[in-house]
DNA sequence: TTCCTCGGAGAGTGGCACTATCCAAGCATG
DNA sequence: CATGCTTGGATAGTGCCACTCTCCGAGGAA
């Protein structure tokens, strides 16, 4: 297939295929000659990737280039893999050092995950990019004064413990190493918009049945 | 309290509230001649809310600033405002109408709600914008091949419902209507990080048990 | 009086995700 | 073989956004 027909097959603008491509986001297709190339499934397959993860997960090009870059790298071991394609996606801010709002916020967490005894040691440990999130956004909620101990996020962090099993089992239904990755990757993000318009219409409900008359119903 | 004043308080640059009091975003403060103006902490709050919104959650600067009229919009009743001020909240990109992924996304989306018992034909029903997003979310995943439906779904729901229940407690420990206002769209925005690491954590956790030697301690 | 700072306004900056334009090489048709 | 259209590749430009810079005249302070 053709340039033309790939940009079709997907719903991506050639000039936009070309951009990808040049930015290391899609696989080159197969040179048939000096100027034309050759794309199959595998390309129109990750193109939806890309979109899914760019548009929908928000991801920055650059961020996703390093994301399936570490997808395919064949060096690391099964779990490093996972842990390695959804290190490089993107997270908040990083938690300023000298603030004593942060350093309480990295203690809280810290008792939080020995609360529900995760490895804070490992290589996927404190260093990591979703480690760092969390403390900066505990340090945000408690510089606007809202209680955010570890009786507060328990909660979060058992929903989430939760939330692991089923994803883990959903990655493990795919049957080749490489579909497990991407998988990986893929539902990673996009849950993330899943996970969160729940949250926002159980809020909803939630309100709903509280503040209004029909609520109890 | 002068501007170089609240700008030293609140960590952001005189420049940069500047353009925050130009888009509306922060309450001019009391003119006390014709140069110079009066802040107090009502203001250095505000900042801290609209800085959080803005970096930590994402929000546009466009959005933060309806998000902020709703929820001073005095004309609506509690649940409402509620429901307005993280109306405007950003999601995703809307799902395309044509296109049968979508309309398949979103009948698994309306079973899923019918399933879990929420309302789905008030004013905050189907056609809010978590409601959108999360059509577009589940419509990219089945163009993906991932299986996302209502049996996959539920258990985010059933957990979207629980955080739900300790939000809205929380929200309802602030003591004034304003401040309830104001907490249902910090907590909305600055849990959403907070969720989103616990998960990611909780993967890399999970995905230890699994396929690490240590995995079973 | 002199100088410094303040608040306000408009233009400018940098980053990002594309997107439009150009170009030369093919391939396809007569 | 000539002609014209398409293809892939490279470069420069666009639009948006969140600031940020620069200038200005009016006050306030020494």
């Amino acid at each position: 297939m053709r340039l033309a027909e790939l940009s079709e097959q997907s719903g991506v603008s050639t000039a936009t295929i070309k951009y990808y491509l040049r930015e290391g986001l899609l696989q080159p297709g197969r040179r048939v000659s000096a100027t034309q190339a050759e794309y199959d499934d595998t390309h129109v397959r990750r193109l939806r990737l890309v979109r899914a993860l760019i548009q929908l997960g928000k991801v920055p090009v650059a961020t996703a280039r390093e994301v399936i870059a570490a997808a395919e790298d064949e060096s690391l071991d099964h779990h490093l893999r996972l842990g390695a394609a959804t290190w490089a996606l993107p997270t908040g801010p990083e938690p300023d050092e000298d603030d004593p709002e942060a350093a309480a916020a990295g203690r809280t967490v810290t008792a939080l995950l020995e609360h529900v005894g995760w490895r804070t040691d490992q290589e996927l440990g404190e260093l990591s990019p979703a480690y760092r999130t969390l403390v900066a956004a505990v340090a945000a909620l408690r510089r606007l004064g809202y209680p955010c101990g570890v009786a507060h996020l328990l909660p979060y962090a058992r929903l989430a413990a939760q939330l692991a099993v089923t994803d883990l089992d959903l990655i493990e239904e795919q049957p080749t190493e490489a579909g497990q990755i991407e998988a990986a990757v893929a539902l990673t993000v996009l849950y993330e918009p899943v996970l969160l318009s729940l949250r926002r219409l159980a809020h909803s409900e939630e309100s709903a049945r509280r503040f209004t008359d029909a609520g109890g119903a």
